[in-house]
DNA sequence: ATTCTCATGTAATTGGTTACATGATTGC
DNA sequence: GCAATCATGTAACCAATTACATGAGAAT
């Protein structure tokens, strides 16, 4: 039986504890949906195949009248983690629209191309805000692998950031030396 | 009418000059393809959707006896990737297996642990050979946004084996000095 | 009262890949 | 003669998002 890399982060997921759906949602949220998302349509039938394949098992749990179902994993959906983990990393898919929009920035006259390696800059500091506002709660863990991907993605950032303003000032001189020739 | 990405990059390819559905699939596959990525499935269509918006022109250019479609962009087509150009850029997704292993890599013992960090760079030093086969093929133009966006690529992916080899190094040799308590 | 969070799920739709089908031209 | 490249297109399929539907409990 084949899972998904999705299957792989439910699992992942169930690994730190049993956990129940929207549970499972909100750490994604906040952890890996910067380089693996997750929506409710996802988590929600992927649980159900997991359970009855005997990778998780469910239990209900409601509070009071509202129910609620944990799931936790089972010896064999630790197993296939583990050989998942161990296999190479595949998918590397990435959809990068500002990049995109730099690919063709030549159509637009030079001081609209500044404005935007500047936007592409603004892109990447906006995300460098959203790591920087989780990273006190991830250092709690400080030698975790949460916490270094991450440093990975603090530092992947802040590298876009500054290259995006170097990028920047480069052509806005190269615009004024053109200007005065 | 709302146009998507993908359309932009067609529109974008033809501002370069007129070509052909083909030409411009190759034209993608060495190039955006790293930030954004088309298949002919999603090419012809869109060359049809474009040229019945009136964004851009097909002119029949048989070859001998192979037939061919040569699109060019029309001075609507050219205003739509303009004003699309100025907008803030919205899109920005990754799917990275390898980071989702690194992230649940406390699963498996130390010795994997490393392995992986290593199968993380090993990822991005191909992906790095990669853009560098193309850079000589770039560089031909070399203040073009093309090229500046080919040396962004490189620049993370060099970035990127850095860090895995030093976070390697380090939990290796936490490893290490563990092993010796 | 109302809004927010907890909680689960499905249906419709989108965006995209892969496989398939067809055929001409070029180079070995 | 055969493989590679040029060339166009569709159909089936897949992964994933979004919207929708429902309802309990907690906080304001």
């Amino acid at each position: 039986m084949q899972l998904s890399p999705t299957a792989y982060v439910i699992l992942g997921m169930l690994s730190f504890g049993p956990k129940s759906g929207y549970e499972i949602k909100g750490l994604v949220d906040k952890s890996t949906r910067f380089f693996w998302a997750a929506s409710y349509g996802q988590i929600y039938p992927e649980l159900k195949r997991l359970s009855e394949a005997g990778l998780a098992n469910a239990t209900d749990s409601p509070q009071g009248e509202r129910r609620r179902t944990v799931y936790e994993l089972t010896d064999e959906g630790r197993d296939a983690l583990h050989v998942w983990l161990a296999e190479p990393p595949q998918v590397f898919e990435m959809r990068n629209e500002g990049m995109l929009k730099l690919f063709f920035a030549g159509e637009l006259d030079p001081p609209e191309q500044v404005r935007m390696v500047r936007a592409l800059g603004a892109q990447h500091a906006a995300k460098l805000g959203a790591l920087r506002e989780i990273e006190p709660h991830a250092a709690e863990v400080p030698d975790s692998f949460p916490y270094l991907v991450l440093r990975y993605g603090i530092a992947f950032n802040e590298g876009a950031v500054e290259w995006c303003e170097r990028e920047a000032d480069r052509l806005e001189s190269r615009l004024a030396t053109a200007g005065s020739r």
